[in-house]
DNA sequence: CAGTGGTCTAGACCACCGA
DNA sequence: CGGTGGTCTAGACCACTGC
């Protein structure tokens, strides 16, 4: 906003405080404040902004493209990622999307409610008090004609009010949420456990009788404070959680192909 | 084994193959070869060993203290990390053994059957031969008297022969595969599907009626080759697949608290 | 071409840990 | 205490990208 510029910037050279800590320090702050929308500095600029050795720069940037904040390449010139590509390692629920997608299906959902709630569970669990007024979202994801998920959400209403007039059924919750009111998600947990859907569950879910399913609890944060409570069914029969490619630990909800190869039930 | 003291080792100082990148696979197969069982370089001793930089060094060792085979810390004399604290990277299995262990639960194993075995499917998903004699392990896993999980395991006759005579009731598979085999598991891929056990895998596990569970297949890989194929039934109503702390996407398999405080059906 | 990051060197000081 | 890794500097050369 001032425009103002210092030419060194506030870092503290004392022991058990890391110069490249500092740093990253920083630069969250500055990302969070949209500083870097234009455009992100190159580990020179850092470098003499900041007055550290380059070495120090690219320790601090090595967590910040981990974490996928910033995208970085030989040649190109640095950027800030989208809040799309940030989303895509938040956890099972982005991968649900992003492995539809990646099949080239088609994916709307069906907006079964819309309003604003109060719930006390669910708004402990968001750390607000019980009459706190939020905003409830179901809807019936489906790819093509099939439905693939059922997803209930409640965000509170102080930050998602703008949402209640939003059009949901071709649009990803994150990519709203972000762009309406600004809440972009940076963290979450999630817990995952099979269940036997409930039979109303089944008919919107569809599928082969007695299918268990996924069910997804997650609590999204963004800076730290929780603004997502989300319960999301997914089918079991056309998806499974594999691996993730390196063995790091991680892993994917992928779409399974329509012919079921191997139940391996052997 | 020999001995034998060479100054510098072959490094080529080419372009497009980085003197880290070398160091790290003359490095990774020296752990193969278990050169390292006595105790792990330190960096300056790599730096003279290698003669390249200690900056060099240190970014092969990062990969490998990221991967969990070497462990190092500042003040401690670096040590090759045991199959065990490598195997806890090894995905959700793992951490279903180390969840209960955490817990302080006793964990034992009823054995179903331990014979050899030939069977076309398994033996294709393991690369071989569909008239591969394999060794076949059923148990049912227990904490306390509780039944937890019924896994059920194939492993290669050629490499698992001596585990015929082991007894499983106990001790972790790995465990005896790496010494009684001198096979270390070192690689995996699973899929985890939500399902509803038949109703004999129900009689076996035991829980409520109408629970589902968890269907984990595992391909187990040593130096990447194929040495395990898994299908483990975990109850549904003990397990749940949590977000691991860092939120950098990794899952574990945790059990739940006796009290399901929150079925959070909302 | 200029600017980016990728790699590498040769030093330095310090904090931590175990003997 | 000596050895470990953690941090930091000031340089250098190169490969890649896009203009």
């Amino acid at each position: 906003m001032t425009g103002e510029r210092r030419g060194t910037r506030e870092l503290r050279r004392e022991p058990g405080s890391p110069l490249w800590q500092q740093l990253l320090e920083l630069l969250r702050q500055r990302l969070d404040n949209d500083e870097f929308t234009a455009g992100f500095p190159g580990e020179l600029a850092l470098v003499e902004e900041y007055q550290v050795s380059r070495h120090t720069v690219r320790a601090a940037m090595q967590v910040l493209r981990e974490e996928g904040l910033v995208i970085a390449g030989r040649g190109r010139p640095p950027r800030q990622a989208e809040p799309v590509e940030i989303a895509r390692r938040l956890g099972a629920l982005y991968s649900l999307y992003e492995s539809v997608r990646g099949l080239g299906l088609e994916q709307r959902s069906v907006i079964r409610c819309l309003e604003v709630q109060r719930d006390a569970v669910v708004a402990a669990r968001l750390g607000l008090g019980e009459d706190t007024p939020l905003v409830h979202l179901e809807r019936l994801r489906l790819a093509g004609d099939e439905p693939l998920a059922l997803d209930r959400v409640w965000l509170p209403k102080v930050l998602a009010a703008p949402l209640l007039d939003a059009d949901f059924s071709r649009t990803s919750l994150y990519e709203l949420y972000a762009r309406l009111c600004g809440v972009v998600l940076t963290d979450g947990r999630e817990q995952i456990l099979p269940v036997l859907p409930t039979p109303a569950e089944h008919r919107l879910l569809g599928g082969p009788r007695d299918t268990a399913a996924f069910s997804i609890q997650r609590l999204g944060q963004a800076k730290g404070r929780p603004v997502e409570w989300r319960h999301t069914l997914v089918r079991g029969d056309r998806f499974a959680l594999t691996t993730a490619p390196a063995g790091t630990g991680g892993y994917r909800l992928e779409l399974l192909s329509p012919t079921r190869g191997g139940d391996a039930r052997s």
